[in-house]
DNA sequence: GTAATTGCTCAAGTTAACTTGAGGTCAAGA
DNA sequence: TCTTGACCTCAAGTTAACTTGAGCAATTAC
């Protein structure tokens, strides 16, 4: 076989599960850095798979590639990330998705108090915008429901 | 003071918190269905403002447009919606919500398993697509973590 | 009654995260 | 060697959910 410690984009993505482009894209947007061969096609090393794996999650939990990238800049440039750098990044990963979790939870169960049970006193409810879940910054609106004390409708 | 019984495209801004383009969009996408006075101007419903409060929390969970849209159907057109029209929706709505926490808490779990442990054995690794959290339909890939069995890396 | 405010429509712009297409190059096998 | 198929670049298109702007009408406030 070829020299198997580098990969194609196209086997990368083989791998991976992510289209060629998906891949080209992520690369101008520095999540990962692969080198040339003489042709000037990409050469991507082993540990890619992993880095783009982690890229596929977060993005299952709704992280912004942006965000992303911010986590993989934890990982070492210039050797292959070892045990203990995966372990560091997704620390502070899970602690990112305990919260969101738990923000998650606790306006679920805020919500029971607003609709769920019925009486709908929509005064009473004090779901201010969180802002943590996974909105677009830069759009949408301050406050959640939009009743303020001095009115009283129904 | 005015008829207080309908509302400018104004004053449900300003009730709601959102942008007045925002609502005018939303009407394209028949979040709501506001009447016209003899001007041609919007005319909202009281009933309008806890409509769009919906909107706005179902966003906050990462519902799409046209989600919220399917859930809202569920109120009727003719009458106000009363105590049990919003408990029916709600209830709907909240076991949505059971179910993305759960998926998002079971996906955290996994996690551990794969990265956080340390032991980063991506062939033990069974996350795959649960395609439910706020994803895009129509792009991104098919599954997680790239290692297949045949592979042994690392 | 008139100015300032608010509203209206419609087209185009915005951001994220990619995909698609055009036009051309590189590499691997028969 | 020659022919596929994989790659390359760069520009433009796509979707969701809005925003912004232009140009004009209706309301409200004084």
């Amino acid at each position: 076989m070829h020299p198997s410690d580098v990969l194609s984009i196209g086997q990368l993505a083989s791998r991976t599960g992510l289209a060629v482009s998906a891949i080209r894209y992520y690369e101008t947007q520095g999540l990962v850095r692969p080198t040339r061969n003489d042709g000037g096609q990409r050469r991507f090393r082993r540990s890619d798979i992993r880095r783009l794996s982690f890229v596929r999650i977060a993005q299952q939990f709704g992280f912004t590639i942006e965000q992303i990238a911010e986590q993989l800049q934890l990982l070492p440039e210039s050797r292959t990330p070892t045990k203990g750098d995966w372990s560091k990044i997704s620390l502070v990963f899970r602690a990112e998705l305990d919260a969101r979790i738990e923000t998650l939870t606790k306006l679920r169960d805020n919500l029971d108090g607003c609709i769920g049970c019925g009486c709908l006193s929509l005064k009473k409810c004090r779901l201010y915008n969180p802002d943590d879940t996974a909105r677009r910054k830069g759009s949408g609106p301050r406050y959640l429901m939009g009743d303020t004390p001095e009115s009283n409708s129904s």
